[in-house]
DNA sequence: CGCGGTGTTGAGACCTGTCAAGACGTGTGG
DNA sequence: CCACACGTCTTGACAGGTCTCAACACCGCG
């Protein structure tokens, strides 16, 4: 993980998709945006496929993730890969890093990535003097938790073809939040091994899962660019809620 | 769900399972054991199957399970039931219900149960006095969501004898931390087609896996009692390492 | 020009699901 | 005491989804 010179002000144009994250759910003052801003020291550049926190490794900083995407992946005894959640700009990757001390996956970067660094002593003192933070950060890792149970239920009982319906619904709709997709698709930069290592599927599955959902006039993707043709059957399909995402606005 | 008559201080007897669980990974003080045995307000029995919270519905309290299995669960659109995750006593079932405000799946009880009830507006006050309780309950929420991604993982990349074996260690490891398991084994009460539903098997392929297992020398179920017969081996099969119940002291 | 990563296709094997039937134990009512 | 129903566990046969292996096309890049 290389280092990279601050040029004008990096992280503050990067944490546009952090606070659009945030006010999704809740309010969120100007003096604690202005609090939360203060809480980050600097930002990498962080190349594809590198392993940005290893397995294991002691914590000591968070990372939010202001552009790319990144992920937290196991491995099998075999050597075969899952990735267990995809993160998006805006994300709070490590947050729970904050109480465990440690992490017991790895978080590896799936295409180029810029993150920012927020050491614990400041986030301490974030949540400490701004207890409503507290509660609305405590309120994302539960909101990653809803996600990390949609993915159990999609793994356990949805077979492939509604598998993948269901994670292209997922990222639309994160991805929206954050203004980072169309109104009709997004850019995706997986490859198909890649997204068979997020879906619990061999590559050449996927392969032939994807042509279904292209036949079927669902979903088209083309040159890393993904385009939903047809939502609601996609929705319909994949048996996707967005309920679990929590995207009212309330008071937390 | 039915309301019983408080005798003597069954709620007292019963926050045995969560101190336990907590001090195996802080220190928790006599004070803050003290303003923790404050939130309950009252007890309530539970039969079993009862669904305890309904998917969606509005929330104004938390509940801690003191006696009995609950579970998360979530239905196919076909009828078929995952549970995505299953809760023994001294778990603070739906903590993250007091951010979120509504739950996206069910909380059915798997045995009878025993659960106490903590008021939103008493959990706020307790978290804001004691902000240090406040991390360590982030951290058993951290801690929930680091099982659910080893669900994850299970589900879409282990066969079903590593799934059942990997069942088996993790509860077993979570039954001995709150002194409900012997040196050998617990008391297991799910019949298999509910196995079946922990793992997204079927009831017929958990009773073959289960006699692979048992043929194996590996565990032996019977009368409701499960055996580890060979903890290592079982273990080794289902790819399980402790790591992620983050069961090491350290000042969180 | 060759090469590695990516996408595509076919064939066979394997794991797991479904359906159906029967065994066993337990509680209930006659 | 027996007959019966019911839930649970068990077994067999077959079907279907997904994996593996292997080969090939395509492309960007050194």
């Amino acid at each position: 993980v290389e280092v990279m010179a601050s040029v004008r002000d990096p992280i503050g144009a990067g944490l546009e998709a952090h606070f659009r994250k945030l006010r999704a759910r809740d309010e969120v003052s100007a003096a604690e945006e202005k609090a939360i801003r203060t809480v980050f020291v600097e930002t990498r550049e962080v190349p594809a496929h590198a392993v940005v926190v290893r397995r294991g490794q002691e914590l000591s900083q968070s990372i939010l993730l202001l552009d790319g995407w990144l992920a937290r992946a196991q491995n099998t005894r075999k050597g075969a890969r899952q990735i267990l959640e995809v993160h998006l700009p805006g994300d709070f990757v490590d947050l729970h890093g904050f109480t465990l001390k440690r992490l017991d996956h790895d978080l590896i970067a799936l295409t180029p990535a810029t993150i920012a660094i927020a050491p614990y002593d400041r986030i301490r003192q974030l949540i400490d003097n701004y207890p409503h933070l507290a509660r609305l950060y405590w309120l994302t890792t539960n909101i990653d938790a809803a996600i990390q149970r949609q993915w159990t239920f999609a793994m356990s009982r949805l077979p492939a073809l509604a598998r993948m319906a269901r994670f292209f619904c997922e990222l639309f709709l994160r991805l929206q939040v954050i203004d980072r997709a169309t109104n009709n698709g997004f850019n995706f930069c997986l490859t198909q091994p890649q997204l068979g290592e997020c879906l619990g599927l061999s590559a050449v599955h996927v392969n032939r899962t994807l042509q279904s959902l292209r036949s079927r006039g669902l979903v088209q993707l083309d040159n890393r660019y993904l385009t939903i043709v047809d939502g609601v059957q996609l929705r319909d399909l994949g048996e996707f809620s967005p309920d679990y995402l929590y995207l009212d606005w309330k008071a937390r």
